[in-house]
DNA sequence: GGCAGTCAAGTACGC
DNA sequence: GCGTACTTGACTGCC
């Protein structure tokens, strides 16, 4: 189990997701904010590695306006040193990473443009992903998404559009249960069908299920990563007291927290904090699950599977 | 320097 | 059919 957050470090005075207005778009904007963001993230790769936070999302913000018909600028030649140099230090410091487009990455929809721009989206992710040399246990992960009035037919649709990715995409594309369209239950039925993994996300599930105990859940969650996707992922989170129901934690709830860990300690999986404050929940969860058997925190500790 | 309004992209839902 | 919520950090214009 490696430990980690999502996209930003609020500790390190620097942002991976630095953007701008599209009417400002430039070339030399586009090159300097890229620029900016990846020496932000290189300074997150270190801060993490340091404090043995192993697992990373990284932010879909890194490359603004990178599937925008207003980008010209060839930022993928421009940055492949720079995102080689940083994919190779993740795998000397033995990370695992992934990356999560947004609501609007819709597989299901039924508007062509939509989808042609989901799966434009879903490219870059990869591209950024493979420029950085990362194998294929670091995954891509969306949501189902919508309903559409008629949720079988959406999920055909899903099926569908699936099935026409490129070998890139299918290779890091996993599937992850929502907290109001989609279950994980949802998420297993189209594994059936065209064998994605499915992440499962514990704070979602607690508020769109249909009974099933985690004992349940995980032996099937295991049984849908095979060898070359790496051990399965998991989000967590917690609610915000006082706020709407989904509503994710600003801060570490610790007894949730090790009730889940202790909940779940038959199965291993890293394990990715959606808490609001980032690296100080994340560090305060490596702090409290020191001592769990599956808890890695540096490289040579890594499974000899 | 600080604040409030706004921002590429979509869907669901209430009126 | 239309406006708003969702979620959310960061930009931008205005004071």
């Amino acid at each position: 189990m490696r430990i980690g957050y999502p996209c930003i470090n609020r500790s390190i005075g620097c942002s991976p997701s630095r953007t701008f207005r599209l009417a400002s778009y430039s070339d030399e904007r586009l090159r300097d904010t890229v620029a900016a963001n990846l020496a932000c993230l290189d300074r997150i790769l270190a801060y993490n590695a340091s404090r043995g936070l192993l697992f990373l999302r990284i932010t879909s913000d890194l490359v603004p306006f990178a599937t925008h018909p207003v980008c010209t600028f060839a930022w993928m030649e421009h940055f492949a040193e720079t995102f080689a140099r940083l994919g190779e230090f993740c795998r000397d410091n033995g990370f695992r990473i992934s990356m999560h487009p947004d609501q609007f990455v819709l597989l299901n929809t039924p508007d062509p443009d939509i989808l042609s721009r989901s799966i434009a989206e879903l490219e870059y992710q990869t591209a950024v992903l493979d420029m950085m040399g990362l194998d294929r246990a670091v995954k891509v992960q969306i949501h189902i998404g919508g309903v559409y009035g008629d949720k079988a037919a959406s999920m055909e649709r899903f099926v569908e559009a699936y099935r026409r990715l490129s070998p890139a995409i299918k290779n890091r594309l996993v599937i992850e249960n929502d907290e109001r369209l989609y279950s994980v239950a949802d998420c297993f039925a189209l594994r059936e069908r065209i064998g994605i993994p499915v992440i499962f996300d514990a704070f979602h599930h607690a508020i769109l299920n249909h009974g099933e105990p985690v004992q349940e859940i995980f032996p099937r969650l295991l049984a849908s990563w095979k060898r070359p996707d790496g051990i399965p992922m998991v989000d967590y989170s917690s609610q915000e007291p006082g706020k709407r129901t989904g509503a994710h934690a600003e801060t570490m709830d610790r007894q949730d927290f090790q009730a889940f860990l202790s909940g779940t300690r038959s199965w291993d999986f890293d394990l990715m904090l959606e808490i609001k404050d980032k690296e100080r929940s994340a560090e305060q969860a490596i702090a409290l699950a020191r001592g769990d058997p599956r808890l890695i925190t540096r490289p040579e500790e890594k499974r000899r599977s």
